[in-house]
DNA sequence: ATTTTGACTTAAG
DNA sequence: GCTTAAGCCAAAA
């Protein structure tokens, strides 16, 4: 395994369960670089894996959808989101209930 | 090797 | 609630 930070993002990324949302900070965090949202967002824009990447599944940490180069960019994205099963509230994702929680253990 | 930019986040006013 | 500033990481020029 490389065990890069990239490949750590990626495989986060690949992870998110559907109908889920993950922000850039929580990604970083996950991934071991807490700060590094910005890295992620490139990672995304750079992403050597499109198909297995569902970059539509993450978005800032306020919910709000950011990016997203494809399609009619992110009304594209949103309306993926929404066919999966992801809440919006406006023009932003409730995070309060399609935010991903790994290992929710509580 | 250095500088700039970018799909970010948090803090402060 | 909105704007400004600073911090941090990686890729591209």
């Amino acid at each position: 395994m490389e065990s890069s930070f990239k490949e750590q993002v990626y495989q986060l990324t690949r992870q998110i369960p559907l109908g889920k949302v993950a922000t850039y900070g929580q990604l970083a965090k996950l991934a071991g670089h807490p700060k590094a949202a910005r890295a992620i967002g490139m990672f995304m824009a750079t992403n050597p894996d499109a198909p297995h990447m569902p970059c539509h599944r993450v978005v800032a940490g306020d919910g709000q959808l950011t990016g997203y180069s494809a399609g009619d960019g992110l009304a594209t994205k949103k309306v993926m989101l929404l066919g999966e099963g992801v809440e919006f509230k406006g023009a932003k994702v409730d995070l309060s209930r399609s935010l991903w929680q790994p290992a929710s253990g509580i």
